[in-house]
DNA sequence: CAGGATCCGTTTCGATACTG
DNA sequence: CAGTATCGAAACGGATCCTG
């Protein structure tokens, strides 16, 4: 294991997402939990100021990580879905959602599968996969 | 893949790590520049303010993800070393390096070859041995 | 009424200066 | 060297206010 990275990794545009509580969360949710409106994610759990969420989106925007449009049966609401390259950023949430998992539950869930790292690969490809079903379904 | 993660995941003090800047970059340069002394990690490339630097090795010390000891041959400096849980942090890390190489990079360098899921996991696990190999040295 | 934008008091940041 | 103190600037967050 010889190769090097370079030290400007995880350095530039990455760090706005992922060093951004704001911005983690709502790439986990729409992952994850599918949200799609503006709505849906300003009632998160954690309670995002609708301000933030805005800023939020815009940035996610413009990095490119999520598109906005609106459905082709409802011209009034805006909804956001992942790019592919947001959906890349599944493999980053799930880590996050295992460790967090691991060290931070309260009560035990039969996450074990995943110490394999087969199931675990197959686990974040499984994400993906169902992720691209839903903008499929959303925007055909 | 039906299994649920519950919606408290990736909120515990997993944000306070992985949505905060500096205490990702300070993780990193541990883990993968082998920083341990508060110099070493003051002079990232990324200037950290050695107010911050400070009040995120508290964090991360009292979280529990690194321990702050003294060199066996040095009773003046105090050294940083990531603990079993920290360095659990290592699949997060590199994801983040994988995707922003991936998508963030100007210049092709060959890291490729973890496209293939068995090296990337291979890759993971080598970044953590080298770490724990590290400190078995250095407190030795 | 959804989808944000604006305002404003409070918290946090970040750069530098300073101390044991 | 290893941090702490200070202070102006930026970001937060929560409430309210527009706009189609």
């Amino acid at each position: 294991m010889k190769k090097k990275f370079r030290s400007s990794c995880l350095i530039a545009s990455a760090l706005d997402l992922i060093g951004d509580k704001w911005s983690l969360l709502i790439i986990r949710d729409m992952l994850l939990f599918k949200k799609k409106t503006f709505k849906d994610l300003a009632e998160s759990d954690e309670g995002v100021a609708t301000n933030l969420l805005s800023s939020r989106l815009k940035l996610l925007e413009s990095i490119g990580v999520i598109t906005k449009r609106k459905l082709p049966e409802n011209k009034k609401t805006n909804i956001y879905l992942l790019t592919n390259k947001g959906i890349d950023l599944a493999p980053i949430i799930m880590e996050v959602v295992i460790w967090s998992d691991q060290y931070v539950r309260e009560y035990n869930e039969d996450m074990n599968e995943y110490e394999n790292p087969e199931s675990k690969t197959g686990m974040i490809a499984g994400v993906q996969e169902a992720y691209k079903e839903f903008v499929r379904k959303t925007i055909a």
